[in-house]
DNA sequence: CATGAATGAGTCTTCATTCAT
DNA sequence: AATGAATGAAGACTCATTCAT
């Protein structure tokens, strides 16, 4: 713990959240230029000068909306794959959250993209120590699978972000296609394509 | 011919041309909100005013390079596949040029999915007169093939699509790839995604 | 009193006088369109996002000092008026007071003419909940003239716009003059033709 | 005559009054600043540059049509005055062609008196010389009268401007009113308000 | 002469950021 | 710590005027 939090630092980190939680309403439904630090102080019921109290300036909000997705989904998929202990079940799980999570935040994941050359970098950097943080649990998974033969021996990163990749192909034209089929459905799919390509012996499921 | 295009209309050809290729370049690296009018007539060495001689406003340059990049593509798409007569052959070489203009443009590929959320309906509204005109060439394609017993009696329009899905997510993964691995590459994988889905007897090559 | 004024609102307050001051002078100078928001504030002393803090765009600010011209006028008439009793008397003082008022005005007056054909629906929409409000005063003196039997009975309305249109009449006329005689003078000009009217006996001095 | 007006001479003659009667439509309309030469020269199907060639600027345009005008007033007075050799017979139709003359071109006059305020020097210069160059009918006609002994001696330019005064009062009066009343009958008020002021012995009508 | 494409100075308006209360 | 009034840099857009054809 740091510190005992007084009522004090509670009614900051309280205040904190509110503007974050408003600030993705308005940046996921305008974008980051349309976005005004007014609507967004006036949806969290706070003053103009408090966003300036805890972000030094618009596009720190913005990233901190990107660490705080980033911790979010983390701690998805963490709590998803809990105490499953097969090595697939766990991938097939961590999945399926991490794909969840994108479809139920739809609109910031959209904004995410749509931002993306603007603040590739920054993005990217937080992405890097924060969001793609999670992508241990994946990346632990397989080096699991791998030590237990499940799994082709290979880079483990390259597998994660090859993952990663098709997961996000899979939500990009989910989202593109107005969503009129289940997201879910699709779950099968990005399993077969990954598993098929990298397991020494599929599971027996399979023809 | 329309008349003979005196200088006057020939110089004002070129400009409309000139400020439609500055507007990509700045487009393309600053998003369409950052961009700024004053930068694109600069780039093209030509008066601001011009710019609203030729367009309404920032939105409908915007709109303007889309126009015009969709005919493009569809002129690069319809002379690739020139005079080649087998159903298959055709196919292919219209997707690799699809592709490859995708590729060779694909700072504004960029752009356009990441202004798609905010003028949507604008750019499909052009899309559905212009750029997708060009699908036409794939339609006549395959209803070509269909009549030869080529491929699969199915619904052509959204066979078209299909494709079209299948080679944008290409594209955008290559893009979110840095692209360090050729496109080329990529095209036997579309194909065979797509034709060993459609085609009644798949060529002797697959097992 | 609404809440206490804080320093805070005390300071805006004052700051859209200035502003309405300021822009006062300047579009009674210049005229609407060739008046401009830089100066305005220049004059004011304030920066230019103020005035939009204050009024949503130039014609608005325009209709704001309309607004505050009303209402001015209105305090000026009543105040003058006071606690005269006599019934003659009082709507002499409010003519004199309402024709004063303008010729003190009478840049802003000028404006008024000058721009009325621009503005005219939006103006006169101030004007019937404002402006004319302060016509209730005189319609007060003439209702009250009737009661006493000392004016002819006759629909209080007309008659107040009536006598307005003489006054104003009078006004023009002296702003077209280059005002080089007194609109003092035209004080008895303008009772004596309003009064020779409606007045039941006419005071004695009339042959 | 200067030189025979050869076709060319015919030609820019006949576009100059295009270009008046376009600009003094437009500018009726709109205003002076809200008029626009693009939308002038659109309806006068004439080039742009065409303008330039007659007039050195918008403004000079504009008192283009205010020369125009004031000739043509000058015209309408002098045929209607024709030879009629009753002075006060004269005084009258003068009159009463310089009231209808401005009635039946409402639109420009309640634009000079919009515009007056800002081009006052320069409208009332040409005035001087043209505009008011009709008065001199008004003048003689004054002064034709005082040697008659039909009307008091007096200074003739004032009791001409005293008339113009009188006049122009009563159309904008007029104007302002909705023209809800017919200009004519106030024909009779001007001139027993006018004449009974400077009359020796005023016409037999009056009691 | 006539044209209309090109020009850029001039304006309104927005909005992130600061700072006195 | 919280507020919101004040600020001014920045940017889209207009339109009178010029000039090459």
């Amino acid at each position: 713990m740091t510190q005992k939090p007084g009522k004090r630092e509670k009614r900051a980190e309280h205040n904190r959240k509110k503007l974050l939680n408003a600030a993705m309403a308005v940046f996921s439904q305008k974008g980051f230029h349309k976005a005004t630090i007014d609507e967004i102080c006036r949806r969290a019921n706070l003053g103009k000068g408090t966003v300036y109290q805890y972000f030094d300036n618009k596009k720190e909000l913005f990233l901190g909306i990107v660490d705080s997705f980033a911790a979010d989904l983390g701690k998805s998929v963490e709590s998803a794959v809990g105490a499953i202990t097969d090595d697939l079940k766990r991938l097939e799980t961590a999945i399926t959250a991490y794909v969840q999570f994108h479809a139920a935040h739809r609109s910031f994941y959209r904004l995410l993209v749509h931002e993306e050359s603007s603040f590739a970098k920054e993005i990217h950097q937080r992405f890097r120590t924060e969001y793609f943080s999670h992508l241990r649990i994946l990346e632990d998974i397989l080096r699991e699978g791998m030590k237990n033969a499940k799994m082709k021996k290979m880079n483990v990163r390259s597998a994660t972000f090859a993952l990663v990749g098709i997961c996000n192909s899979v939500i990009f034209r989910w989202l593109l296609s107005e969503r009129n089929y289940s997201l879910r459905n699709e779950m099968p799919v990005i399993l077969e394509i990954f598993l098929r390509g990298i397991c020494i012996r599929p599971s027996g499921k399979e023809a």
